[in-house]
DNA sequence: TGGTTCGTACGAAAGTTATCCTACCTTTGA
DNA sequence: TCAAAGGTAGGATAACTTTCGTACGAACCA
């Protein structure tokens, strides 16, 4: 279902926008400050970086923005599940021939993945069994 | 385990990089010429580009090569599964906070997810369980 | 034996990404 | 009221990625 919608999608984020989205799904709309001290939260950046790059999202049309205010607010086109989901299966496609299940074979065999994950993911399944 | 082990790899392969590795991991050490054939299957690629590419590839230290003989062969140095986990974890880490048991989620959410890889991923879960 | 095919090597060039400088405008508060 | 602080806009630039043209040597075969 949805085949051609997902299809026609905005086009994929960069590793620097997925981190400035990544604090706009967290927090919500929000301004270049907000988003770019968060940033500064986990490594430096430039205040007018962040603010270059959220200016080239929204011509690219990942973001739009209110400026009815100075202080323009940010707000991401498509929600947070929507984007993922295609990541996803761009991920699936590229690595695992689109398989689902070679994935999650991966990360069950993955010396990364804790055990909490583990137990979490095998209750998930014995609910969806149900 | 191995945690630092794996934080030492191989830089991340590009798309592209990507691209050949998935021959070479599905056919096996190969030339240039038959890499450069599989990857025309799917779309149109000069062959010094694909020469181009796994040279790059060789200094990056991603493939290394037999030049015994004039059609050098090209071969991964590190396996697919260490490298899948690799990619695997930094999709994790980025999208997901780290939790794999969160990934596991969407693709079971995922309208793209099909029936059969759904029934797979249980029946895994159930042998896990034992 | 000489031309056509097939191989590698090297570098140029275009596109993308990420970063930040400078300019300039608005708001604020001393 | 005017200087400082904080905002946006718009290049410039450097690094990386991707692609391919050109050069040139080796092998094949008519």
């Amino acid at each position: 279902m949805n085949h051609n919608k997902a299809d026609i999608s905005i086009p994929e984020p960069t590793r620097a926008e997925l981190e400035i989205l990544q604090v706009l799904w967290e927090f919500g709309p929000a301004t270049v400050r907000f988003v770019n001290d968060k940033l500064n939260e986990q490594r430096d950046v430039n205040y007018t970086s962040t603010l270059k790059q959220m200016q080239i999202m929204v011509e690219k049309g990942i973001l739009k923005r209110d400026e009815s205010q100075m202080k323009h607010i940010y707000i991401p086109v498509e929600a947070e599940h929507k984007t993922k989901d295609q990541l996803l299966n761009r991920f699936v496609h590229t690595l695992y021939r689109g398989s689902a299940s070679k994935l999650v074979m991966q990360v069950l065999g993955n010396s990364e993945t804790s055990k909490e994950d583990l137990e979490e993911i095998k209750e998930m399944l014995k609910k969806l069994d149900k």
